[in-house]
DNA sequence: TAACAATATCGTAATATCTAAATATAGTGA
DNA sequence: TCACTATATTTAGATATTACGATATTGTTA
């Protein structure tokens, strides 16, 4: 976009909410949020998609820095890592606390 | 998507920030709630794009219910009319009042 | 009603996104 | 090291989105 009255604060927004703006991404996010699945396999069992489609949708998460994730053993264990996000999630879904 | 644990709902919420994940309409609605532009041709000098293009995006902001346009004589003018995204554009941007 | 101004819609080419199978990688435990 | 499990990456076809010129519509005013 080349145009000085969208600036890059705009810009970063917008690719955020774009990013959590698909149904399978909002649903891994808000379950990340809601003390759901953490890991692909869960995810992938709950979410009733392929292992690869369910990895790629966290990599976009992921380079987004909307997500991050830690290796636990075996799995990669992910949480959410954007403060935007989780306002949103939280307003959108009236979600009052982490639950941890 | 078909899939039990993708709902109505979160379909929705997800069309929702796709819908403003995107610099232009991103802009548009900002400004809508920052007690900017209200018609289309001042968002079409201040975003310095085409007024088609300025309409489309305007067209798809309305038919999700993100916007209402009310005519004012020669001209349409138009405001946010969803909760949901008032809510997301105050917490992402520190909006503090709506400036009536 | 004619000319004009403001806005909307259409057509379409370029680009981006999505999905999923196939394949690769990396950690774990025997 | 070998087999196994969990996850990531690659590839490709299908679909969706975007931008914008051309054109249409609708309201206003003379």
């Amino acid at each position: 976009m080349n145009n000085e009255y969208i600036d890059r604060e705009l810009e970063e927004k917008a690719e955020l909410l774009k990013i959590i703006g698909h149904p399978v991404r909002l649903c891994i996010v808000r379950n990340l949020l809601d003390g759901g699945n953490r890991n692909v396999s869960e995810m992938q069992e709950c979410l009733c998609i392929p292992q690869s489609t369910v990895s790629q949708h966290l990599a976009k998460l992921k380079s987004a820095g909307i997500i991050e994730g830690q290796r636990n053993k075996n799995q990669i264990v992910y949480a959410l890592a954007n403060e935007d996000v989780k306002k949103i999630i939280k307003s959108m879904f009236d979600i009052k606390e982490e639950d941890k």
